[in-house]
DNA sequence: AACACCTGTGTTTTT
DNA sequence: CACAGGTGTT
């Protein structure tokens, strides 16, 4: 094969990276440098030249959706035969590891991972059984102080003894959840990368054929690894090993998730004779845009150094602008964004990004008023919804009946006249028997103490139902499972009659759950499992730690908003950063320390770099936060750049946009409301219309009511009246 | 057990 | 202000 053609669109500094003999390498890649690519050749170039079996590489990225996308560009340079590599985030290698030897890891065959909510629920419970005060020890600090030890690599037991009786108290909480986790078999996030560990401690031959398999190790976003991964990293890399690793010091933004810049300069220690490259040439701004960076990020004291450049033409310089409050800042950012889409530009080479998610209401109901679509990144992910979580415990109550926290989230959803009391009980029989509580629950309702009382009979009901469930979806295949698991479970008809207005989106959210489900691919190299329901096993484990579907929102044709962090390796033509103030970027709240404020600065400079031909920044003099205003001061970041390299704008003829179109429609005349047009529902009140799905008379709109908030209604039944404005 | 009210909280986010 | 989750009431 040619493998000239995979060092042809390489630059010398790119062509030498990927061409380093094998040995520990650290490319350190400014922002838009072309990192990805340099990881993607690499792993070709190690395939095509070097001998390598595509089944020896072992490539980490930050996440899922960076790990897919390289996938696939690997697979566009060397075929097929790379599909064998594993790519994908520190935790799903570690769940792949660790589900092959769930016995010797001392986890259940099929262990529940804990979500960071399931995570607070059961520190909630542990709370209140050692009978802590809630109200100094909230849920969320406990959790808090948990995961920063796990992430800094700490067991309960090594964290130091802190003095004062508060830390002592969260110490001992560290130390009673996480023999919680033992008993229940069970493993959060942090866990899967520690339980690998003490596998591979346990059984060195393990790690020893580990060790000899993946002898091309990749890691992306170094500079974003916390201790804990690091660790785990070094561990399975091993001394002989030679690692490849590429990151951007200046990129480090999740210092608050136990990031550790560190790592960087770790490295280049710890394995001896690393070669370091630097990628400092630019391929994505124009030069007007890299120089407002460069200045800034020039600020950081504390950098490895690096200085990027860029062949592009100058182009137009960054505009500033100053906006009244964060109604003008929207005004102007959506006037604007309309003069560039009726220049021809697509929608989704535009972004807003800002601080944080509460900034994107105004622009959400700015664009939406002037009709323009968008689409919005964050907010409460798809398998973190209510009624997935229902639906999952069913499903793994299915795989493994004995899974106790499953049980407790369905045993009375739908509502089935089981309640605290009951749930009590059978705790407390499985607590003395040592029993599961499905096994308990078993033992409560064949006990004859009181067959006939209705809880009793209740309860009954609940095991029979999923006794039957099991029974029903043997020999189905997974997305067949899952479906007949819904129905069965009756949760559609019980979001219909529990909360009409919201139903409708929650079954549909089910119904992604199947598609979910029908378009999963199982780990090929997992042994052909013994164990029932493997593959409904199998789904259920990646679940969690795959929080989205595979692109599913994703529509050509509209502006995309989100928080700085989200934009992290993306890029766009023109991009908005809003809220340039004190307070805000910096947040309040990092500004105590001089390292929470470089890494604010780094995240402004992530914003920069986002833009590739047209950047504007934008602050507001006073801005409203939990209903009142405060006046602003600009950003300090905006005092840090040279005021030539910027271009101050001028407030645009249009500050304020014209109010709703009264009875305009969209192009298609088969829905019934028009984006914001005004209406009045007789139970909520006067609102306007934000969206609408689907078309016809079961055509789900979106309406914000003055007073009770956005809604979601079927138009057949929300008997909204339209209204003029 | 279910519902209405009330209180506290409110950075970023992947896994 | 807006919402989630928790408490208190029926």
């Amino acid at each position: 094969m040619d493998t000239n053609r995979l060092l042809d669109t390489l630059n010398p500094e790119q062509r030498e990276a990927v061409t380093l003999p094998f040995g520990p390498a650290l490319v350190l890649a400014g922002a838009g440098s072309g990192k990805t690519r340099v990881l993607v050749h690499r792993i070709a170039w190690r395939i095509e030249t070097a001998d390598t079996s595509p089944q020896s590489v072992l490539a980490v990225t930050f996440t899922n959706k960076a790990a897919r996308e390289m996938r696939s560009r690997v697979l566009g340079l060397v075929g097929p035969k790379a599909q064998s590599m594993w790519l994908g985030t520190f935790h799903s290698m570690a769940y792949r590891i660790l589900s092959r030897h769930t016995r010797e890891a001392g986890l259940r065959s099929s262990f529940t991972i804990l979500d960071e909510d399931d995570q607070r629920r059961l520190i909630r419970q542990l709370i209140r059984e050692m009978q802590v005060n809630e109200r100094d020890f909230p849920p969320a600090l406990a959790q808090w102080y948990i995961n920063q030890n796990k992430d800094a690599g700490l067991r309960a037991g090594s964290v130091p003894d802190g003095d004062g009786q508060r830390d002592r108290v969260l110490h001992d909480l560290y130390r009673v959840y996480e023999s919680k986790l033992q008993s229940l078999g069970a493993a959060d996030f942090a866990e899967l990368l520690f339980r690998c560990q003490d596998l591979w401690q346990a059984h060195p031959a393990l790690l020893e054929s580990y060790r000899s398999r993946f002898r091309e190790i990749l890691v992306d976003e170094f500079q974003d690894t916390n201790t804990l991964q690091y660790l785990w990293f070094r561990t399975l890399t091993g001394a002989q090993g030679g690692p490849f690793v590429v990151g951007d010091d200046d990129q480090a933004i999740y210092g608050w998730r136990g990031g550790r810049v560190e790592h960087v300069l770790r490295f280049a220690k710890d394995f001896e004779g690393t070669r370091v490259i630097r990628l400092e040439q630019n391929y994505r701004s124009s030069g007007a845009i890299l120089t407002v960076a460069n200045a800034l990020i020039a600020h950081n004291p504390s950098r490895l150094g690096k200085t990027l450049w860029t062949a592009s033409e100058t182009g137009r310089r960054p505009v500033l602008f100053t906006a009244d409050d964060e109604l003008e800042e929207a005004a102007y950012t959506v006037s604007a964004i309309e003069s560039i889409l009726s220049g021809g530009q697509p929608a989704e080479t535009i972004a807003i990004l800002y601080r944080s998610n509460a900034q994107s209401r105004v622009f959400e109901e700015t664009l939406v008023r002037n009709s323009i679509a968008y689409r919005i990144y964050g907010g409460v992910r798809f398998f973190e919804r209510g009624e997935i979580k229902d639906a999952l415990g069913y499903l793994r109550l299915m795989a493994d009946p004995e899974n106790d926290s499953a049980f407790e989230r369905v045993f009375n959803i739908p509502t089935r006249g089981l309640g605290e009391k009951t749930l009590e009980r059978v705790r407390a029989q499985a607590r003395q028997d040592g029993l599961s509580l499905i096994a308990s629950a078993q033992a409560l309702a064949r006990s004859t103490a009181a067959p006939a009382e209705r809880s009793t009979r209740a309860l009954s009901g609940f095991l029979t139902l999923l006794t039957d469930m099991r029974e029903a979806i043997r020999g189905l295949d997974l997305a067949g499972q899952v479906e007949r698991v819904i129905a069965l479970s009756r949760l559609p008809e019980y979001y219909q009659t529990d909360d009409p207005l919201r139903a409708e989106t929650r079954i549909e959210s089910l119904a992604e759950l199947v598609n979910a489900a029908a378009g999963f691919e199982p780990d090929p190299e997992a042994e052909p499992a013994s164990i029932e329901f493997a593959p409904l096993q199998a789904f259920l484990g990646q679940i969690t730690l795959a929080m989205e579907p595979e692109s599913r929102t994703d529509r050509p044709g509209q502006i995309q908003l989100m928080s700085l962090h989200a934009a992290k390796g993306l890029e766009f033509h023109t991009v908005f950063i809003a809220g340039l103030e004190e307070g805000l970027l910096p947040h309040i709240r990092a500004t105590e320390t001089t390292g929470g404020l470089e890494e604010e600065r780094r995240l402004f400079y992530v914003g920069l770099t986002r833009a590739q031909r047209q950047l504007y920044l934008i602050r507001a003099r006073r801005r409203r936060l939990r209903g009142h205003y405060f006046d602003t001061l600009p950003s300090r970041f905006l005092l840090e750049i040279p005021a030539d390299h910027l271009e101050t704008a001028e407030p645009r003829m249009v500050t304020r946009l014209p109010h709703p179109r009264a009875g305009y429609r969209t192009r298609d005349p088969s829905y019934p409301a028009a984006i914001g047009q005004r209406v009045r529902h007789p139970k909520f009140g006067e609102g306007t219309v934000l969206s609408h799905e689907g078309d016809g008379p079961q055509c789900r709109i979106h309406v914000r009511f003055e007073g009770s908030g956005a809604k979601w209604l079927i138009w057949e039944h929300a008997r909204l009246e339209a209204l003029e404005s």
